[in-house]
DNA sequence: CAACTGTGATAAAATATTTTTATATGAGCA
DNA sequence: TGCTCATATAAAAATATTTTATCACAGTTG
């Protein structure tokens, strides 16, 4: 069996036409026929109905099942292709999403900086759930990522580096501002400006609002934290944030929440289990899981 | 890139020597010489060390990171042809640990009987730690599986049919005979007889040691039910087994566990998650899935 | 309704790839 | 030094794939 004719048979699922293909692939349209008769043969079953009247191509039960396999040998071979590539330069793609890129990123910059490690980093900017997918995909070979729970995954291996509760910001003129703290219950008639930040923020806020029993009535949302911040300072509601992005310099007042258990931001350290990795990967890892000095 | 190469090129990762390799195959020398070379030049990259002085061959970094991927393309290609060929005969290979076969099995015959599915089963006997791998390997399209937490897994799908607490059993003659329930830590210094079946039991046993916070005294293991009770019922020592397994005839005695969360044996129906069904194959899931009568 | 169009199949020839045979090379070892 | 084990290489042979040219079929169009 040829690989070559799997792409074949691949591109054939999707496009349902066997011209369509080989112009796709700039070869002759029989290249596509006879590639599938040697699946067809090889396998000794029907991959494809041609329907002439219908000018359609269909995929037979045993078509269809061999094509599930098909795609992921082809992702496979696509993803050692990538790794063996980017092998080659003495780059680590390293993903980052803008919270922890600003807030946590920094913290480790210079330790990271003495090791010579900071030149190998070719980073990429997004939201934690893109950036799984990415290091599934092998466009990231090496990511922080933001989760309220640990993440567990067959493929990624992720750990724990850090956390941080979440919590509310309100205004130094809101009534609450010397409260210290809140549960989450008594804001069912505050006015909330949100993050629009990947999925995060919003995963934790439905986190807490649900078994408050209610929906935060949301009257801004921005993906920029210092204008979220700024809003919160004019009291033009109250705001939901990780600890890691507060600090005193803000104009804002942070409330712990007392609920029984706030969710937490965790920022973890993830990775493709079975990716061999390269010196300097496992360098980058080990100064990545140190931890950070008070 | 050849699919045959990758072949040679993971046999010659295990067999670490060319002409081993060749032999394997029943081709010559070169030919494992030229398909790794190909291979080279394709992925532009060093994949083996010839080290003539230790007459040892090495895989580089990339090299051990290709086979990674080559073994998963290969793995899949495998279960595509299983696939495949097993579904030109009309039959489902069907995985039932002992004791489900035994005791929750018959329960169901009747009705696949009356649907005159049971002829389309090829059953296999094997313990729930070896069916889930071999559902993953395609050895097993569907199976019962014994488990004491809900099974998770990327890439089988699992769904609890049926649920059992797990009893103490003693004799008629035993002091706790009449108690009718106990908490695991009174057992703390009786003996007892055990199960050496799969990861089941010993998996719940030691679910409720621990917190208890002593191991018990096991003075016997057997992996057959019939000789567990007939031990108990003379009194050799105290058994632990699922109610699914206890029936009134048995001349020992039930005890419910008066625990806070006694684990359950949980009966699931899993198979491949990405395994497109033949029409036979959601007949027996469909009915399978029926609730059982009371 | 005859010609036309879009789509896939087939045969034969042309090309490309893989495998073999025969032989070389290189390192350790007796 | 010569022998053995193991891999590499060149050239020829064997296979496999692709192309060109053409056919066949079912709709569609003028």
């Amino acid at each position: 069996m040829n690989l070559r004719d799997l792409t074949y048979f691949d591109a054939l699922a999707t496009l349902k036409n066997y011209t369509a293909v080989a112009q796709r692939f700039h070869v002759s349209q029989p290249t596509i026929t006879y590639a599938i008769k040697r699946l067809e043969i090889e396998l000794d079953t029907q991959l494809l109905l041609r329907d002439r009247s219908h000018r359609q191509i269909e995929l037979t039960t045993n078509g269809q099942q061999f094509e599930q396999h098909v795609a992921l040998i082809l992702h496979e071979l696509k993803l050692a292709r990538t790794e063996i590539t980017a092998s080659r330069q003495q780059k680590v793609k390293f993903g980052l999403p803008p919270i922890i890129g600003t807030y946590y990123f920094p913290k480790l910059a210079q330790r990271l900086a003495q090791h010579g490690l900071i030149s190998h980093l070719n980073t990429l900017e997004a939201g934690s759930s893109t950036l799984l997918q990415q290091l599934r995909t092998g466009e990231v070979d090496l990511a922080l990522l933001g989760s309220t729970t640990p993440l567990t995954d067959q493929l990624i291996a992720a750990e724990i580096l850090y956390q941080q509760p979440f919590k509310i910001i309100v205004s130094p003129e809101h009534p609450l501002a010397q409260a210290g703290k809140v549960a989450f219950t008594q804001l069912a008639n505050e006015n909330f400006v949100t993050l629009k930040e990947g999925f995060v923020h919003p995963a934790a806020l439905r986190q807490l609002a649900q078994p408050a029993g209610f929906t935060p009535n949301v009257v801004y949302t921005t993906p920029d934290i210092s204008v979220l911040k700024s809003m919160v300072a004019e009291n033009i509601g109250i705001g939901f944030l990780t600890a890691l992005a507060i600090s005193p310099a803000d104009n804002v007042i942070a409330l712990e929440l007392a609920d029984v258990k706030p969710p937490q931001f965790l920022i973890s350290l993830a990775y493709r289990k079975n990716q061999v990795q390269s010196a300097l990967q496992q360098k980058l890892i080990t100064q990545l899981q140190q931890p950070l000095k008070a």
